[in-house]
DNA sequence: TCAAAAGTGTTATCCTTACACCCATGT
DNA sequence: ACATGGGTGTAAGGATAACACTTTTGA
């Protein structure tokens, strides 16, 4: 308590009025590979970054602050939106003083592509290369893992380097359970902390394409959020057009997650938690058998306490 | 994106800079019942609340402010805390307009419950005493559902009464799937809706203690987060003693969800998983058959991919 | 005819759920 | 003796994961 008081009473240098800022992790999914909706430069010199700007007086609430900033920037409109995480702590006061400067994150799902402006989609791999593991363990991630081991061994006793490897070893599945494709932001945390990438003075970019400011570490949460919550929530559909196959969804599902499902399983899955429902259509096909287009059913948000799509530890189609 | 820009060019009655406020859900469990540390007056005249201050330019990162905060109100020292939700939305510009006032609020989980200065630890159920189903239906639901039922049916066309019927359905269980313990949030926001709650301009406490601000809209975020997050991570060890016995953990689970779990099979799943280790001491027995005192195995936080005790439809001891 | 993708059926295994029962202590 | 809570064993049912196999199109 004491330490409290006296760490309130430290002098600053400056003491002005905190900024709030709004950013937002857009996401599509278009031919098979999961988009972010980026914009080219939200600070000068920085490089590309989200959709962002600050709260202003005349916006009613956060929420709607956010899509007039993604409407004006992107000319996106906005359907599902939830609010990801408010960072205030790091990168955002480099000197360690000054006004406070927070970012209050949102992460939204939209059904179809269409840039404008100068803002693009990105593939999200682009950000996260070792987040891939469709076609195997990706590439990357020899270089990457040895670059940690590095700065674990380096650590300054040997408490720390313990900590250091634990860690590791639990954010990219050396130790038991494997990889889990949920550890989006633990494991750019511990690239950052060993600085592994741009936005922690990296001079290469062995861990994927830097973004302005801590645009990277919303995009990390939004992607583990996003791929925690269709396992339990319907959101997947927030990504599908009104009708689809079978087999494009699970590619979506797949695309996000970053790892490939059983094919039967997948579709049994679906069918019996009575997700989706068979419409008159046939797909113009692809390459193979027509496939029927399905559509998804709506009432279940009524019904069930908490449908989704779990993904087992699938493999192959 | 024409209408985006009209909203931001609306002139505004005053724009002076944001505040923003930390607020913590600051959680124990004592005597079987969950509790629920609080200060009496956050705001004169508004009654009881949560640990709250406004973020000062001393404070280096938002939770070391918060953490300050609740050191000089409280005199309780936070161990595990979690960000849960910036409220910027509702209830805090009630007149519409003004500088926006956000407030960032944080769960916290406490071994032990010691109450310094004027703060109190209370009893989480005051306030929510419809969310306690291990003695049953809770009593107090019936004239609750009668008034939501009154209040959807008195919706101003058939579409929108049809539309609370169906959210009251899945809040309160009278739908398929029956109670759903993490739905707190939705549950207090449809009673705020209907006007059943002193915050929202009830007179009466139908629906338990009123709280100031928003606060008990933050309790309820805490809630349903905790309730939800037990069942995948091992978070109720943050709110047991070093050893504890098996009942005693059971009886905290419950005490948390609201409702009774199956005893065979809870002990079944706390070992299989692995989530304690015996200790040598046997408990000073309440009555019955002394039990052997338990520890939680740290180890499982590096082992298991997402360890925790999930929730079946129990039922009796 | 073959490749590619859609779609069906079956089986072994594990986990969940539920039930029955025994053990050790205080009153 | 019996009430109370601690503790163990086991069987039924359902969901999961893995397998093989058929169907329908385009090239």
């Amino acid at each position: 308590m004491a330490k409290a008081e006296r760490v309130e009473r430290e002098p600053m240098a400056a003491a002005s009025a905190p900024t709030i800022g709004l950013a937002a992790v857009i996401i599509a999914a278009t031919q098979n590979e999961p988009r972010v909706l980026t914009v080219p430069e939200p600070v000068p010199g920085r490089g590309e970054g989200l959709p962002s700007g600050p709260l202003e007086p005349a916006h009613p609430t956060l929420e709607r602050g956010l899509r007039a900033w993604v409407e004006r920037q992107t000319g996106q409109t906005l359907g599902y939106v939830e609010q990801l995480y408010t960072f205030g702590d790091r990168n955002r006061r480099p000197d360690g003083d000054g006004p406070h400067a927070l970012s209050v994150a949102y992460l939204a799902l939209v059904r179809e592509a269409r840039p404008a402006a100068d803002s693009a989609w990105q593939n999200w791999y682009r950000y996260f290369p070792y987040e891939d593991w469709r076609s195997g363990s990706p590439a990357c991630l020899d270089a990457i893992a040895a670059r940690l081991d590095a700065w674990s061994q380096a650590a300054p006793d040997a408490g720390e380097a313990r900590r250091r490897a634990d860690r590791i070893g639990l954010a990219f599945g050396v130790a038991g359970g494997g990889w889990n494709e949920e550890r989006v932001l633990e494991r750019y945390e511990l690239l950052f902390e060993a600085g592994l990438v741009p936005e922690a003075g990296a001079p290469d970019r062995i861990a994927g394409q830097p973004m302005a400011l801590d645009h990277r570490r919303m995009l990390a949460t939004g992607l583990g959020r996003l791929r925690g919550k269709i396992k339990y929530r319907p959101v997947v559909f927030e990504l599908m057009p009104p009708a689809f196959t079978l087999g494009q969804l699970q590619r979506v599902v797949e695309a996000l997650s970053g790892v490939l499902l059983h094919k039967q399983n997948f579709r049994r899955l679906v069918a019996q938690q009575g997700l989706v429902e068979e419409t008159d259509a046939i797909s113009a096909e692809t390459g193979g058998r027509p496939a029927r287009l399905m559509r998804f059913r709506r009432e279940v948000l009524l019904e069930r306490p908490a449908p989704g799509l779990r993904l087992p530890p699938g493999r192959r189609s």
